[in-house]
DNA sequence: ATTAGCACTCGAAAGAAAAGAGTGCTAGCA
DNA sequence: TGCTAGCACTCTTTTCTTTCGAGTGCTAAT
C-alpha cells in the first residue's frame, strides 16, 4: 500500500527531526514544517503509527521512527546528500598519501571514516587465497642470508635469518631451487609435514635450514590470507545520547572493538547494487547490534581483493549524510587502489600503488 | 615525620579498601581489622587526614586516599604481588606465539596487558634512528623488479616495482651499485633533493628510476623511525565506577585512544631503577590524566630499542597487582626480544628471534 | 592512651506535588 | 469529506520535602 504524499512528508520529518534531535517529536513542531494544522498531523501521525513506521515511547510523548520507518527512509524518502567542498577535499587530501602498508591504510581510513562521520567507523579488506610466486635468497654473509617471497598477489615478504653457523654460496642457491621447485604454486593448507620431510630429504639438510624457511613460507600464506581490520573511533559511540548509560556503551563498544565478531557478522549479506547496504536495528544478525544500525560501502581495492568500510550508531543515524560519506571514500578507496590497472607513466599513481602492495 | 605503625596499617587498609570497594571508608569497617575501637581509629584517621594522606568527600563520609596516600602506599606500604600459576602461564603462552612484526607483536601485548589488569592499555616500541645496510635488486620479468634493503637494526623492506617499460639487466645492476654507494649508511635526513639529483645523473637515468627507489629509501627510514603505538581495551574504562558520567568517560577515552597523545606525555619521566614508575592522579603532565593514574613499565627490545607498557585507569587502582602484572610482562618482553642476542642454537629461540626482525 | 556514648552533619533515597508536553476525541467549518 | 480548534486526559519529568543512615567529632570515663 501506497503512502499518500502528504504522509511522506510527515514521516521525512519525523525521521530527520529526531535524528537531529534525539527527542521524539510532537506534532506541534512539524506543523509549522509540513503546513496544515497539528491536529491533522496528529491524525496522520497515528495512522503512520498503525502502520508500523511509527511508535510511541509512551502514551504521551512525540513519535519516534520505528526501524520499518528508518527503512522506509532510507529505501525511498531520504535525499541523496551532497559533501561540502571542505569535506571532500579533506577525503582526497587524505587519500592522496602515501600509504606503504594495507594494514597502515586501513587504520588511516578508519580514522578517516570515523572522524568524517563522528561514528565509530572500521575499514576491512578481504583478500583472496594466494600461493608463492617464486623465492629469492640473497646472502649477507656466511652466516647471514635473507629469503625473499613474492606472492601472487604481487605483495613480496621477506625475512632476515641468522645461522650460528655458515653457510656456503652453493647451499644457499640449492636450498633456492629446491624451494622454487617444492613450494611455488602452494597454497597455505598444501603445506604439509610430508611435503616438508621430503624437501629436507632432497636437500639433505641437517641443519633444520629447510624447516625455517618452510615455516616462513607457512606465515607469509598465513598472513596473506588474513584480512586487515581496523576499528577507529569506537569513543565516538559515548557522544551519542543513547549511549549515555554505560552498561549499554560498554556492551557496544566491547563487541566492535573485537573486529573479528564485528567481521563475521557483515560481511553476511553481500552488497548490493550500489556497493551501499544499510542495516537497520533488528536486521543485524548479532544480537549486540540490536538496536543499532551498520552502514557499509564496499570498495574494489584490485587483485581480486574486495574491501569493506562502515560505521556503527545508533538505529537514530544521520544514514544520508553518512551513506554519502562512505560512498565517496570508497569510490576514492577503489580509485586509489584498482585505478592504475592499466599501464601507466612513471609517476605518483605508480608509485602509490606499488608501495601499496609493499610489504 | 614517619607514621607510626598502625598509622601506617590504617593507611594501608584504608587504600586498600578503597581500591576494592570504590566507596569511602569508615572507621567502624577497619576496627575489626586494625584492633581496636573505631574512636581510636577515627582519632588516627582525623591525623592522617590533617597530614594530607586522606580525604572527606563530604563532612559526614568515610575517609579516600589522596594523591599523597596513594603515593606513600605505592612507595612504601605495599606489598610486591606475586602472580597466581595460572596467569604466569598465561602470559607465557602469549608470548612464545610467534609475532612475525613489531606492529603486531605490540598489538598482542597491548590486549595481553588490558585483559590481565582490566584496565586499558598501551604498548609502544621506541627505536634508534636506523641507515640503510645495503640494497639488493631482484629482477622478476621484463619489467618488474624488487628492491630489497637491509637496514641497520636488522630488518629487511622491500618493495615491488612494476614499470610500463622493460628495463635490462645491466640497468638493474647499475643502479644496485649506484644505490649500495650513494644510499647506504645515510640516514633518514641524510636523503636531500641534491643527493637524488647527483645519482640521477650518474645514473644517467631517465625513466625516474632513481627517484622511485630513492622514495622507497626514505620510506624504509621514516617506518624505521615511527615508534608503533598501540593502545587495547580502551572500553574497559567504562566498567570502572570511576567513569560511569559518560562524559568524563568521553574525555579520557578520546585521550588514551589517540596514541600520539599518550606517547608525547608519558615517557617524560625516566623509567626509574626497577623499570616501573606509577604516576598518580595530578602528578601527570596531561590534564585528562589529573585524576588518573599511569603504571608503566619499560622493557628492552634489543638493538638498542626500549620499549614502554602501561595501563591507564582511575587513581583508585590496584597499584599492586596492576605492578606485579607489569613487571612480569615487561620482564617476558625483554627475554623475548633481546634475550637471545648470544649465539644460540637453531631452536625455537632462534627462530623466535629471527622472525620477529622480519618486516 | 583508649574506648564508649551521643549529638550533629550531610548526602542519598524515598515520596509527594507540580509542571508540561503531547495525545485522542469531539464538534464545528470549508 | 477533509481540516482545524478546543479541551480533557495521560504520563513523564522536574522539583521540593522528608526521612534515613552512615560517619564524624567531641566529651567523659576507664
Amino acid at each position: 500500500m501506497e503512502l499518500s504524499d502528504r504522509k511522506k512528508r510527515i514521516l521525512t520529518a519525523v525521521v530527520e527531526t529526531y535524528i537531529a534531535t534525539a527527542e521524539p517529536v510532537g506534532s506541534k513542531g512539524l506543523a509549522g514544517q509540513i503546513g496544515c494544522s497539528s491536529a491533522t498531523i496528529r491524525n496522520e501521525m497515528s495512522e503512520l503509527t498503525a502502520m508500523g513506521y511509527l511508535e510511541q515511547p509512551h502514551t504521551s510523548a512525540g513519535r519516534i521512527p520505528s526501524p520499518a520507518g528508518y527503512r522506509l527512509y532510507v529505501n525511498e524518502l531520504m535525499e541523496r546528500q551532497k559533501l561540502s567542498e571542505a569535506e571532500t577535499a579533506a577525503i582526497n587530501d587524505k587519500l592522496t598519501k602515501k600509504q606503504r602498508q594495507i594494514d597502515q591504510l586501513m587504520n588511516e581510513v578508519g580514522q578517516l571514516t570515523s572522524s568524517m562521520t563522528q561514528y565509530p567507523a572500521y575499514a576491512m579488506a578481504v583478500k583472496p587465497p594466494a600461493a608463492i610466486k617464486r623465492f629469492d635468497f640473497i646472502s649477507v654473509d656466511a652466516n647471514t642470508f635473507i629469503v625473499v617471497a613474492l606472492l601472487t598477489d604481487n605483495t613480496v615478504k621477506n625475512k632476515l635469518v641468522h645461522l650460528p653457523f655458515s653457510v656456503h654460496q652453493e647451499q644457499i642457491t640449492t636450498l633456492g631451487s629446491l624451494f622454487n621447485a617444492n613450494f611455488t604454486g602452494v597454497t597455505d593448507d598444501e603445506i604439509t609435514e610430508s611435503l616438508i620431510r621430503s624437501t629436507e630429504r632432497a636437500a639433505g639438510d641437517t641443519y633444520g635450514l629447510v624447516a625455517v624457511v618452510a615455516s616462513f613460507a607457512m606465515e607469509c600464506l598465513a598472513a596473506a590470507k588474513a584480512a586487515p581490520m581496523r576499528v577507529a573511533g569506537a569513543s565516538q559511540l559515548l557522544s551519542q545520547p543513547e549511549f549515555r548509560d554505560p552498561d549499554k556503551a560498554h556492551a557496544l563498544m566491547n563487541f566492535i572493538s573485537d573486529g573479528s565478531r564485528l567481521m563475521s557478522d557483515l560481511p553476511a549479506v553481500a552488497p548490493e547494487s550500489n556497493g551501499l547496504r544499510v542495516t537497520i536495528g533488528p536486521e543485524n544478525l548479532a544480537e549486540e547490534l540490536k538496536d543499532s544500525s551498520v552502514v557499509m560501502a564496499s570498495y574494489d581495492a584490485g587483485d581480486g581483493m574486495r574491501g569493506y568500510i562502515g560505521v556503527v550508531g545508533p538505529t537514530r543515524m544521520d544514514y544520508s549524510s553518512v551513506a554519502a560519506k562512505l560512498s565517496y571514500i570508497a569510490a576514492g578507496l577503489s580509485r586509489l587502489l584498482a585505478g592504475s590497472d592499466a599501464p601507466a607513466g612513471l609517476d605518483n599513481k605508480l608509485v602509490l600503488k606499488e608501495s601499496e602492495r609493499h610489504e
